[in-house]
DNA sequence: AATCCGACACTCG
DNA sequence: CGAGTGTCGGATT
């Protein structure tokens, strides 16, 4: 069940006229409970409650029923019951059938109620359903109760009139309910009189709706007319206000209500419209559309923490020191308005607009600060101006329809809330109808569009800022719509670019669009694209002397208040055309001051590490470990590894050790079946074994992926085999941990196939294991592999390849080998803890710790002649070795 | 033939 | 139920 659904069950139990008995039953039905759960516990039999009629249902909830008067004191009966301790509900619940008090024993939070608001305080119970309670419900219950209200409006009106629920008339059932929601808050704040608009819809409609269609059409053809033109409409209509302002502009039309959706309306319509919060109750509705989007509700909504961390380094910082300066000179603060109102801020991937409407609303609070203070220093009274912040000074390009409507209204609702918020201060405020001006929200593929047509670029004394969230979906993700957005806009500027994230697009418009016009744009964006192959793909190819990183927010968790998160790690990139003001780099709380910033976002010239097939400094090659591809069908477990030999000894042969990133790192075995071209005969003759291989044949031939289907006709085979060890092998994961202090990195013998999630140096010498293990060695690889979140990733052609090291005498790789010989010792003196054990930050013992300190100073003194002061040192050592390198193959390559 | 990545995908406490 | 931490194979070159 979905919150909706919840809310629904709940609001129906609390209509139902109050059974103590039953409504235990009810409410576990309501809150998802399984059927035949429910009858057991109706039975008794798993009914663990040690109060009287009470009723305690697993780790759901534990109720009892209360004397009149009396739920409080239930409640505690509840909360200090023994059964209650042991069993650990989520919900305690008492009630009388007036009233009912609930708590939520983890958290401590309570909640007393009347019983017909159960429904109401849906979010309250959604633990005992087994949902961590959506938080946003707690901030503002009405966007919540409003999307369900509105989510279940549009499905009966879909289902009741199948042609609105078609392509062709989905823009008007989005504007039908963009205009019935502004109707609802118009008459909640008073832009309507007295609850105009419902008081005449529910006189009109009839009882259950059936002239609900007619009159919603003459209603609202009504708000589009000045109100002595309403000739030909009834007369009743005479009393609605003319709202116009493009709203309600275009056709008016309405599908059939039946008396389910009519309820629904009426439902709505009684909601408090006046609390909604317009950035994100704009999220949450665009939800009602779309039934996939409900189970997420909101997961990729921006918060307003975020948009900040975008719009603040863009503009809004510098005109608050604007004002700050200008702040005792009515003439300097009348030039920040001035230039104020001819700011214009443009989102073009707006979804529902909550980057424009928190724009909207910042400049408005600070043209309010400089009226006021205008008003101290040259007498009260003396202004009659009004805003100059108009809400067409915002334009946005949206790909759902619906979003986009949701955008118009958003800015409707935050432009009545900041005149309404003017008003208090000022006691004076523009007539709020007719609308008059709309913000430029464009429906339609934002790179597909001339960003130029829809927000024309600034001239002179004006700004534009572009501003948004922009989708990120990387190659594997993308759809093939997308797939040729990129194609269409990419190819040509670049030699590769199907591995960028779908996200870069946007960049590469507001470049182009900033190249030309003095504007600036920042977006969050997934961070993938500043690192790894994506920067010397893009960034190292875009970044010059007039396209520049403005600002950079490093790294930071993607948060919101929908109760699922998408997992993804965020970056905000903002971008400007050559200038030469200071670049600040943000770094969660840090905010530094830097003269460049590069495609890493860190401070430094525009340096970008290719990824590269051989190694530049004559490092051994280092390969990636052995892919499987076969469903797990290749892969056992040490009990399926015994059995099978027990079994079938002449299997035994074909049973190889096999270690992977996690096996490497705790210590643990794996088995495989590794069979030699020679022996496919014997390894089909086995029935256990051919009976894996015939599944893996399959698994291949069904495989999405062209490389892989030709692999079905050798399943007796690895997919990919990088190469076997004669003596033994190097492992280094290709994923792990950010903790700790060093790279994880092993040795094995011959015997152990490594699987595709380590890179292996086969027979490789043991001064690479001092290297690998070297702080210098971690910084870098930080630096110039990819991540997975904040995950280090370990790329052979992207880390070790390029990783540059001076050139050793023999003497210097002896001590070298010595120092890895030394730390593995050291390792071996604590068996049996593990890699993960052992390099744990908070544990690692302290000889280890001295035989790595050692160990880097050998290393660092050969490339300075002194360990390094830090990492900054390091680095800056790395690059600069790493670009010389770089110039004198570019040098050798011209020659050549 | 070889490699990078994941608005991720698990597990464990 | 979120903090911790690496699978697996598709897509691309």
């Amino acid at each position: 069940m979905n919150p909706t659904e919840i809310y629904d069950a709940l609001a129906e139990i609390a209509a139902e006229p109050f059974d103590a008995t039953e409504f235990p039953f009810a409410f576990a039905a309501a809150t998802d409970g399984a059927k035949a759960a429910i009858s057991k516990l109706r039975s008794g039999s798993t009914n663990k409650s040690d109060l009287p009629g009470g009723v305690l249902f697993g780790k759901k909830f534990h109720f009892a029923p209360a004397l009149a008067g009396m739920t409080d004191v239930t409640l505690d009966q509840l909360h200090s019951s023994k059964k209650t301790k042991t069993s650990k509900p989520a919900i305690l619940i008492a009630t009388d059938g007036e009233m009912i008090s609930a708590e939520h024993p983890a958290s401590g939070d309570t909640l007393h109620c009347r019983f017909d608001e159960l429904g109401d305080n849906f979010g309250f119970f959604l633990p005992a359903a087994g949902k961590e309670r959506y938080r946003a419900v707690e901030e503002n219950p009405v966007d919540v109760k409003a999307t369900g209200k509105l989510a279940r409006l549009y499905d009966t009106l879909t289902k009741a009139n199948p042609d609105w629920g078609c392509d062709e008339r989905r823009h008007e059932m989005n504007q039908l309910m963009m205009r019935l929601i502004f109707c609802m808050f118009a008459e909640d704040v008073g832009i309507f009189p007295d609850n105009q608009f419902s008081r005449l819809l529910f006189t009109h409609a009839g009882d259950k709706g059936e002239e609900a269609r007619e009159t919603i059409i003459a209603a609202f053809r009504a708000m589009n007319q000045a109100k002595d033109k309403r000739d030909g409409l009834p007369a009743w209509t005479g009393e609605l206000e003319y709202v116009n302002g493009g709203l309600f502009a275009g056709t008016i039309d309405a599908p059939r209500f039946d008396a389910v959706a009519f309820r629904y309306l009426r439902e709505a319509c009684d909601l408090n419209w006046r609390e909604i919060n317009p950035d994100i109750f704009g999220s949450m509705i665009q939800s009602v559309a779309d039934p996939k989007q409900r189970s997420e509700l909101g997961m990729h909504y921006t918060s307003v923490p975020n948009i900040m961390k975008v719009i603040g380094p863009l503009f809004l910082d510098d005109l608050d020191a604007e004002i700050h300066k200008a702040w005792d000179r009515a003439k300097g603060l009348q030039q920040v308005l001035d230039r104020m109102s001819r700011i214009r801020v443009f989102d073009p991937a707006c979804g529902s607009g909550n980057f424009l409407v928190v724009s909207y609303r910042e400049l408005r609070a600070r043209e309010t600060r400089i009226l006021r203070r205008l008003e101290e220093l040259i007498g009260p009274g003396s202004l009659t101006m009004f805003s100059a912040i108009s809400i067409s000074h915002f334009y946005g390009i949206e790909i759902a329809d619906f979003a986009a409507e949701t955008a118009k209204l958003a800015l409707f609702i935050a432009e009545y809330q900041a005149n309404a918020s003017f008003a208090e201060i000022f006691g004076r405020r523009p007539a709020a109808l007719p609308l008059k001006d709309a913000a430029h929200i464009r429906t339609g593929n934002s790179l597909r569009i001339n960003w130029a047509e829809v927000c024309s670029p600034p001239g002179e004394g004006e700004d534009v800022f572009i501003v948004g969230n922009p989708p990120f979906a990387g190659s594997t993700y993308q759809t093939a719509d997308q797939k040729d957005d990129m194609r269409e806009l990419l190819s040509g500027h670049f030699k590769t670019f199907k591995d960028l994230d779908y996200v870069i697009c946007w960049f590469f418009l507001a470049a182009r669009y900033l190249r030309s016009n003095n504007a600036s744009a920042a977006f969050v964006a997934t961070n993938s694209i500043c690192q790894g192959q994506s920067v010397p793909m893009f960034w190292g190819n875009t970044l010059s002397e007039n396209f520049q990183i403005q600002f950079a927010h490093r790294p930071f968790k993607w948060t919101n208040n929908a109760a699922k998160n998408a997992a993804v790690l965020c970056v905000v990139v903002g971008i400007s055309a050559g200038n030469n003001r200071k670049k600040v780099i943000y770094d969660g709380d840090l905010r530094e001051e830097a003269t460049s910033i590069n495609g890493y976002l860190v401070e430094g010239p525009n340096v970008a590490v290719a990824a590269s097939n051989s190694a530049l400094f004559n490092l051994p090659k280092m390969y990636r470990g052995s892919a499987a591809t076969e469903g797990g069908n290749l892969i056992l477990t040490e009990t399926e590894a015994q059995d099978l030999s027990e079994q079938f000894p002449e299997a035994a042969k074909f049973v190889r050790k096999f270690q992977g990133s996690k096996e490497v790192v705790r210590g643990e075995m794996r088995w495989c079946l590794w069979i030699k071209d020679e022996d496919v005969e014997l390894a089909w003759s086995i029935p256990p074994i051919a009976e894996r291989l015939r599944a893996v044949a399959k698994f291949r031939a069904a495989s999405k992926n062209a490389v892989t289907r030709p692999a079905a006709e050798t399943p007796h085979r690895f997919w990919f085999i990088s190469g076997e060890a004669e003596s033994h092998s190097i492992l280094v994961p290709r994923v792990t941990s950010e903790r700790r202090p060093y790279l994880p990195v092993v040795r094995v013998g011959a015997d152990v196939i490594s699987s595709d999630l380590n890179q292996v140096l086969y027979d490789a010498p043991e001064w690479c294991i001092a290297l690998i293990a070297s702080r210098l060695h971690i910084v870098w690889i930080g630096i110039v592999c990819g991540r997975l979140e904040s995950r280090y990733r370990y790329s052979n052609t992207l880390g070790w390849n390029t990783f540059p090291v001076p050139k050793f005498s023999e003497d210097q790789l002896e001590a070298l080998s010595a120092s890895a010989r030394k730390i593995l010792r050291c390792r071996y003196s604590h068996y049996p803890a593990t890699i993960a054990e052992l390099y744990d930050p908070d544990k690692m013992p302290d000889d280890l710790r001295a035989v790595h300190r050692e160990n880097d100073d050998l290393l660092e003194t050969m490339y300075i002649g002194r360990p390094f002061r830090n990492d900054t040192e390091r680095l800056e050592k790395l690059f600069k070795l790493y670009a010389a390198k770089v110039k004198s193959q570019d040098a050798k390559g011209a020659k050549a």
